[in-house]
DNA sequence: GCTTACAGGGCAAACGTTTGCACCGGGTTT
DNA sequence: AAACCCGGTGCAAACGTTTGCCCTGTAAGC
């Protein structure tokens, strides 16, 4: 009554052949005769046998396990990105080891060692805030695990990535704006480290300009994410001598906190002002204000990409152990989507 | 310039001593000096050596990695849930690999058995809609895994499992609708099917019927958590001669899409109606509308207590293998949370 | 009847680490 | 002087699997 695991070596005991024959019985080997192979499938399977992966990645090398970071998984975006590597891993027989950094490069830190210790064979972040240089994923280089950036992607051309750019889909926010009849639209950004805000303003200035417009620095607010800030933020604007007859939001999240503080104050929604956002989260089907037109990043389809660009760095690993390594840049469209 | 990854073997070949030695002293055994111990590390970090997780587990037959399942990650209730778990996981030493079911039951076995192939230490699930056996589960028994359910658990005595009991908590919140002042308490549940279902139901039958009112079963409606369900639930509840003066929905998905279709009738939302809920997910603290009040299941703290609970286990499971095995069971209270 | 070919299968090494046991040299006890 | 102890270290087996190479028997070719 011993709780006995069946391996190999209990299947070829009980068969009276040697473990190689039913390692090769299992895996199909042309050098075993059909008879042989049946016996031993049968017994496996009645054993219910189930190879050790960790005897196997020990030797081969690989674990067929694939690290994934995020800053948060909570966050809608990067669930919905997570959703999409799960896919693309489970389809190619890779299993997910996951770690959230919340944002916080020590506990990044520590999550890719833990990564590093488990053997992934490959690594897909999206960086922490707080990183701004990645040296604690250099070490992984040493450990040849390759890594796949997503999202929030460093600067440098080194590295494999899979990122949006939201300049274009900016300017086609504002142009559709306009197309609206809204002449003052005003702009909620995030803070201005931030590599995502840089885009959205310069969008904004590029979609403003092209109507031969100039730009009002007055029109451009600022939030930290907490509602207070966008509280002052869309007050400030509320408060011009020439209200904006338009409003894009950071995010969706931003976009929240700011239609709650404009119907205090009595706006109409989307009538009075037309309100715009970003990234276009599942719950905007729910609310009773959703934005009229949110950017898609399509986080989904960014999760598949980087997936697939690991299992074909994974896989051309293996044909040229020392290629030349050319780093892979993707980058997704982004697409505008309205809620009627 | 092999990409030669640092081994035991190595440190042990430029030390001139054994692998054995070099073992030991890593792990600070005794009986080996503190000189070589000093070598040793110093060689160590100089290469940075990281031991290899697989050959070790392979030999020590433990994993330090645990398997998570969900339905899925995208909600809010799970991802805090999945973040207890991994945040108690992280300071034992222990990494997360992770599955979602999409709440069906092939999928959940196909995660299944990719975290048994993996040869989790452990394993902690939140069953699938479809799930209402779990014999794709019990293979995990020949293999030594223990199980913990999470939240939607089998009835069956025989699990470890972490869960909420909702019935106090509709009670509660049924009697705090009493007093502000409210006669006519609306019900929209789910589907009768899942035993969520029930319990809330219950505890509606119980709150109503403590005030010595009896239950008006026009006033309880059901969804099947389309938006389109809960409307014409809504629809009902309007239409009635005596309309109610508060509603409690499902969760706040169900009450987003409620407050949705009253403010197209032109309902004061928590004016005229109090509307209720459970879950008490964290766009609530976003939304134009929240719940005056939800039910709050503290996924993070029945995430950590589930793994504290797999912990425990798996600590028992060294010291006595054939222990008599105690099935272990804990409720988690709720709460009543108000937003104001 | 001899070589050749090939199908079918076994042997044993290897992967990186842990660990029970043996060994060795010098000091302490009888 | 023999027996013993003990700190410090090395040896080798073991974990489950894969795989290069070798072995055996039978049938075909001459």
């Amino acid at each position: 009554m011993s709780e006995s695991i069946p391996t190999i070596k209990e299947i070829a005991r009980r068969l009276n052949v040697s473990v190689s024959t039913v390692s090769r019985a299992l895996s199909d080997h042309p050098r075993i005769s059909t008879k042989t192979k049946e016996a031993v499938k049968e017994l496996a399977k009645a054993l219910n046998y189930e190879p050790n992966s960790k005897a196997i990645f020990f030797k081969q090398k690989r674990s067929f396990v694939i690290g994934v970071i995020v800053p948060h998984i909570y966050e809608d975006f990067f669930s919905k990105g997570i959703s999409g590597i799960e896919d693309v891993a489970l389809e190619n027989g890779y299993t997910i080891l996951f770690g959230q950094s919340h944002d916080r490069i020590d506990k990044e830190r520590q999550v890719v060692d833990a990564m590093k210790n488990q053997r992934v064979d490959g690594l897909i972040i999206s960086l922490s805030k707080e990183t701004n240089k990645s040296d604690h994923l250099k070490t992984l280089d040493a450990y040849n695990i390759p890594v796949v950036y997503f999202d929030r992607v460093p600067s440098l051309a080194g590295v494999n990535k899979v990122f949006c750019n939201l300049f274009e889909g900016t300017v086609d926010m504002i142009e559709w704006l306009f197309k609206q009849d809204r002449k003052r639209i005003a702009f909620i950004n995030g803070p201005g480290a931030i590599i995502a805000s840089k885009e959205r303003l310069d969008g904004y200035i590029e979609g403003i300009s092209r109507r031969k417009l100039k730009v009002d620095m007055q029109m451009v607010e600022q939030t930290d994410f907490s509602e207070e800030g966008t509280h002052k933020a869309v007050a400030r604007l509320l408060a011009l001598k020439k209200p904006p007859d338009a409003i894009i939001s950071f995010n969706d999240y931003v976009h929240m906190d700011a239609v709650k503080y404009a119907l205090k104050e009595h706006v109409k929604i989307n009538e009075d002002i037309l309100f715009a956002s970003y990234a276009n989260i599942s719950v905007n089907k729910h609310t009773a204000y959703p934005p009229v037109v949110s950017v898609d990043q399509f986080p989904y389809s960014q999760g598949e990409a980087a997936m697939k660009m690991l299992m074909d760095i994974l896989q051309h690993k293996t044909d040229e152990d020392t290629a030349a390594k050319a780093f892979l840049h993707k980058e997704i469209p982004v697409a505008l989507v309205y809620n009627s």
